[in-house]
Formats: structure tokens, sequence, C-alpha cells
DNA sequence: TTTAAACCTGTGTGTAAGACACAGGTCAAG
DNA sequence: CTTGACCTGTGTCTTACACACAGGTTTAAA
């Protein structure tokens, strides 16, 4: 199987396959002309990438996997700490996602009502200035 | 003023400093012994800035902004437009996170209680492999 | 068989927003 | 005058790919 190929097997781009395999988490054979060429090992092994991306692993995480389960060993307590970790950050980004929204859509509802002004020697825009202070030490 | 003292005045970094400083978000002045300096004005615009990004303005949005205001033109017309923009990515972003926080602590969850597995030739964590099934074309 | 268009290849570089490394400069205390 | 602490600018690294590009391959028509 060719790059191309392979990407449109799970409808993925030819440049995320060819990422992976820079990072040899893909390891194809040389094709006669130079190309990459990949077996139906290489076809499961990207199944289970995309896989893990989906759930919210990083591409590190992966390697590490793929090297603890290539040792012989069972990744599966590996992957219950990572997938821990995984949340915890998500769940503070999530946090974090939430509270900018509020205030984006409230700078956004609050400045329809509010006039424009020009700006000043030490005021780019008042809308954003005046909105919340940015505190000083 | 010196990066380090301008930093410290809002929480920030010095890289942080620097980094505007080398988009030309900050203009300072050159001291005698090659070390930037800052001004009053250079002050007022870090503190714009930091706000600006606090609300999830891009620092490409921000040069935006800067730049109409330098033409003494109101920047608030372009504001209240880029917002708009920025809100709608950070609800599709807020979406995709909330699904995702989901699908992990449901993964996390419903592994606990499943057995490790070794690896075999096409399957490194059936943990993973199992939980969902990434669709072939 | 020749040729041309369409498609594909690998490699190299660009992206956002800083964090980090590093060799050297500056400054106060002794 | 020297030590040590702190600071400086510049350059590189990060994530997870997307994009650019010069050239190779394949298919189809001529």
């Amino acid at each position: 199987m060719k790059v191309t190929e392979l990407a449109k097997e799970f409808g993925t781009t030819p440049d995320t396959v060819r990422y992976y395999t820079r990072l040899k988490l893909l390891n194809p054979a040389k094709s006669v002309n130079g190309y990459k060429s990949y077996s139906n090992k290489e076809v499961s092994r990207l199944k289970f990438i995309l896989s893990a991306r989906n759930l919210g692993f990083s591409v590190a995480d992966i390697k590490e996997i793929i090297n603890e389960s290539e040792d012989g060993k069972s990744a599966c307590p590996l992957v219950r700490s990572l997938i821990k970790e995984r949340l915890e950050e998500t769940e503070k980004q999530f946090q974090a996602m939430l509270a900018l929204r509020g205030k984006m859509s409230s700078a956004l509802s609050r400045w329809e009502e509010m006039e424009d002004k020009a700006p000043t020697a030490n005021m780019v825009c008042h809308l954003i200035e005046n909105f919340e202070q940015i505190k000083k030490a």
C-alpha cells in the first residue's frame, strides 16, 4: 500500500500518515522506486494510532504505548495511567474554555450597545481596555 | 523600563514581552548598552495586549487592531467583528472538548474493570482498540 | 509508441504563542 | 577588584500536522 491509499482507507490525510512515519510509529518497507510500502501490520497500527488520538492521547503517549507493547509487555496499565493524566488536563482546559466563552459572550453583547471611540495616545480600544482591568503588581 | 521590570509589572514573563517585541507590537528604544527600553506608552500598550489576549483575541488579531488604531481610525468595529469570529471558534472547540471529556471519562471508568492483555501481532492495546471502531472507507 | 495530463512521491518548511537554552553583559556587596 | 546574582538578546524547541515544491509515475489519448 502506498501513502495515499492507506490514508484514504481511514479517512485521514497522506500528510498525517507521513508524519507518523517520520516519527517511526509506522515502519513501511521501501519500494523499488523509493516509495514507502505499508503492510497489513502497518494498516492495523495506523488504526490503533487514530483510535488513540481520538481518545485524547498525544502522539508522544502513543509512541510510549507502542514501545511498551513491542517489549512484549501489556500496555494496559500505562494506558490507564495516561488517560487519567490526559483527562485531568482536558478537564482544566474545559473549565478554562467555559470561562472564556462566558467572558467573550458577555463582552460581545455589552459592546453592541457601546459607541465607537477614536484611539488616543494611551488607549487603543476602549471596549477592550475598559472591559476588565488587568491588575498591576 | 527593562524587559523584566515590565513583565513583572503585569505578572507576565520576560519571554512574553520579548515575543511581542519581536512582532513589533511593542517598540522599545534601544538603551546605550543595547538593552531595550520601554516607555510609558509601551506600558499601556502591553496592558492592552494582555487584556485582549485574555478576551480570546489572537496575537495576529491584536496586531490588526493596533494597526487600525495607528491609522487614527476607531478600532471598535473591527474589534466587534473579530470577537464574533473568535467566539464562534471557541464555541466549536468547547463542544469538541465537551465530547472528548465524555469519551475519556467513559473510557476511564470502563477500563478500570477490564483485564490487562498482552499485545499481539495486530493489536497494541485491546482497551483502546475495542473502545470505538474507526470506520474503514 | 509517443506524449500529455493527472496524480502521486519524499523532503523541507510554516504554523501559534510563547518556553527554554546559552554565552555573555551588568550591578551591588564585599 | 572580584565574586555572585541577576539580567540581556538571539536562537532553537514545542504540537500535530498542512502546505509548497521539484520531480517521478500512471493512465489515456493520439
